[in-house]
DNA sequence: TATTGTTATACTCTATAACTATA
DNA sequence: TATAGTTATAGAGTATAACAATA
């Protein structure tokens, strides 16, 4: 049973809004994943990023930022880092000499194949028949702009 | 369509975690939710904090620092915003001397009432058959913890 | 001229510890 | 002893402007 204290704010407007609920469980999904992948040295920001630098056509610095709504100059220190550590290489994208494509290392893939091995994925936590729906809403609403 | 760059990272298998989704989907709610504040001098956090406020049964800090997830600390500065504007007053809790329970004043019900006007519900963009699933999945996962 | 990556900087947000008053 | 609110402070995250290299 919930408490008095919760049913206050739980029967709340608030409660019910899409927004707040968005926000409220992507920072709990986010700090759970943050805690499972801290053995390894990593955070869900790099953990993205590294995930994006494991893919067959690595993508640039700006496209990382343009995917994960970061600024470019934050995927600079990100990159650094990951770098810095060996899991991922810059290498002077060959269409565009200003751009950088960020590719992961051998030690790299094995870091990333480590911590999707270590994340709990969100869906398994719901009921099969809600899986599809709301996968495909998610993916509207994370893409709609 | 989309440009090569996009469909490199759209295909990435980070397209389709539902932790990245909720994150990217939550930011994007909340930028837009900045904007449409911006002119009624609201942010998504102080305008949380007001809806609840705005409540029969005003909550008090520690309960709004856990809904929001925000460390009490931070109630402090916000709650301390909302008085200075007249939009909230903090009172004793008669049944605890320590709590202080935060309840909205008239002008800052009218406030809240422009506000809730003001922001645009992301159900309002889903096909009316996603809408009660993806509602209660959210509310799922928003309160799993 | 515009864009990519970079650096520097400032700003906001978040987390921690210590204090007071109450329980 | 423990908890609610507060204060101070430090750390993380975010946003902005300016620059060099390239388009």
């Amino acid at each position: 049973m919930s408490t008095a204290e919760t049913e206050v704010t739980r029967g709340s407007a608030l409660a019910h809004n899409a927004s707040f609920l968005l926000t409220r469980a992507s920072v709990i999904a986010a700090q759970r994943d943050n805690r499972a992948l801290e053995p390894l040295g990593l955070k869900v920001r790099s953990y993205s990023v590294l995930s994006l630098a494991v893919e067959d056509v690595p993508p640039t610095q700006r496209e990382i930022a343009e995917f994960l709504r970061l600024d470019p100059s934050q995927v600079v220190a990100l990159v650094d880092e990951l770098e810095e550590r060996g899991l991922v290489a810059r290498a002077a994208d060959p269409r565009d000499r200003r751009a950088k494509v960020v590719a992961a290392t051998g030690p790299g893939l094995a870091a990333y194949e480590k911590a999707r091995a270590s994340v709990v994925d969100v869906m398994t936590h719901l009921a099969p028949d809600d899986v599809a729906t709301f996968q495909r809403v998610l993916e509207q609403l994370a893409f709609e702009e």
